[in-house]
RNA sequence: GCCCGGGUAGCUCAGUUGGUAGAGCAUGCGACUGAAAAUCGCAGUGUCGGUGGUUCGAUCCCGCCCCCGGGCA
């Protein structure tokens, strides 16, 4: 769909650039697992920040707004339309909105914090940073992580920080966004036919290389839909179909997660979409964006 | 045909020494400030296989029937 969009502005002779707002499809190892599109489907459209980042790095919201924004203004030095596509409704909002200015973490603390239980994690933000320990859940193992690595490597606690929002380019924009906000039955049935059609196009193998990497499990990358379920078949836990329904399963879920994003986070004025997403309809989706 | 085990939520199963039942997963709804395809919160659902009996009361006990495993013939 972006590339028709991009290629109805061809037409009206604007060029246009690509750039994926999607924190799988960034990396380098997982082309097919993270349904990254092919050459024959970017038709000649440039596209950015696709499968740039090799696994062994985990990429991060303020860290891809960071690369987003250098190729924005690339595209707009050249007179180019950006056309940013992708459901990672945090790494939107960062590039938008701006985030925290909050420094790196010292590797070591992170290491360290990553690998508590969560409920000593718990315990030691219930010590380091009471505020935000009652803030948040205690099973909440990913963001009590973060919030106890932040007050021990910069001595500042998180709520301090997220006073302040730095680097957003919503107001320096004319951003023309849609949400595509599809029936649920067609989006599900897309999803299964994903996910096989990927272990129909060497998914298996991509993994298998990936695990052969042997990077440490918390990465992003390993943990991105499908690596988990392939990663269990290939360790022989479970059987080929059992497999599947997993990876099924699991994408389903994400996409009610994103569907629950982007109904509720941005911003009532945002062009929401209904319908699917097809051949008949498309033409009329895209004229939606009245450039 | 006989013997044994089982039939409880969409699925896998727990349970009630008789007072109409519950976990996990799935599903739905929601949250989301630097690993977000992550990580969490909340919620609903059942003719407890059918039928007859015992009982104040049966999903639970008894009889018969049906279905699914396994064994024996």
């Amino acid at each position: 769909m972006a590339v028709a969009l991009a290629k109805s502005l061809e037409a009206l002779g604007r060029a246009a650039v690509i750039i994926n707002s999607d924190s799988a499809q960034v990396y380098a190892d997982l082309a097919i697992v993270s349904a990254r599109p092919s050459e024959a489907e970017m038709q000649g459209v440039p596209h950015r920040l696709f499968g740039y980042l090799d696994g062994a790095i985990a990429s991060s919201a303020a860290g891809w707004a960071a690369d987003a924004r250098t190729e924005i203004e690339a595209a707009h030095a050249h007179g180019a339309i950006p056309i940013l596509v992708g459901g990672t409704g945090l790494y939107l909002r960062t590039l938008i909105d701006g985030i925290a200015p909050i420094p790196d973490i010292a590797p070591d603390i992170r290491a360290a914090v990553r690998a508590l239980p969560v409920a000593d994690a718990h315990a030691a933000l219930t010590r380091e940073d009471p505020d935000s320990a009652r803030r948040l859940k205690p099973q909440d193992a990913s963001r009590i992580a973060r919030a106890l690595e932040i007050v021990r490597s910069t001595g500042e606690t998180i709520g301090s920080w997220q006073q302040r929002l730095e680097g957003g380019i919503g107001d320096a924009i004319n951003l023309r966004p849609l949400v595509l906000l599809p029936p649920r039955d067609w989006l599900y049935k897309r999803c299964d036919k994903r996910f096989s059609a990927m272990i129909a196009a060497g998914a298996i193998a991509e993994v298998e290389s990936l695990l052969a990497r042997s990077l440490p499990s918390e990465l992003p990358v390993m943990r991105a839909i499908g690596v988990p379920e392939i990663a269990a078949f290939l360790r022989n836990e479970c059987d080929r179909e059992a497999m599947v329904t997993a990876g099924q399963i699991a994408t389903r879920r994400y996409a009610k997660r994103q569907y629950t994003w982007f109904r509720n986070q941005p911003p009532p004025g945002w062009l929401r979409q209904e319908s699917e997403v097809n051949d008949n309809n498309i033409r009329d989706i895209v004229r939606l964006f009245r450039f």
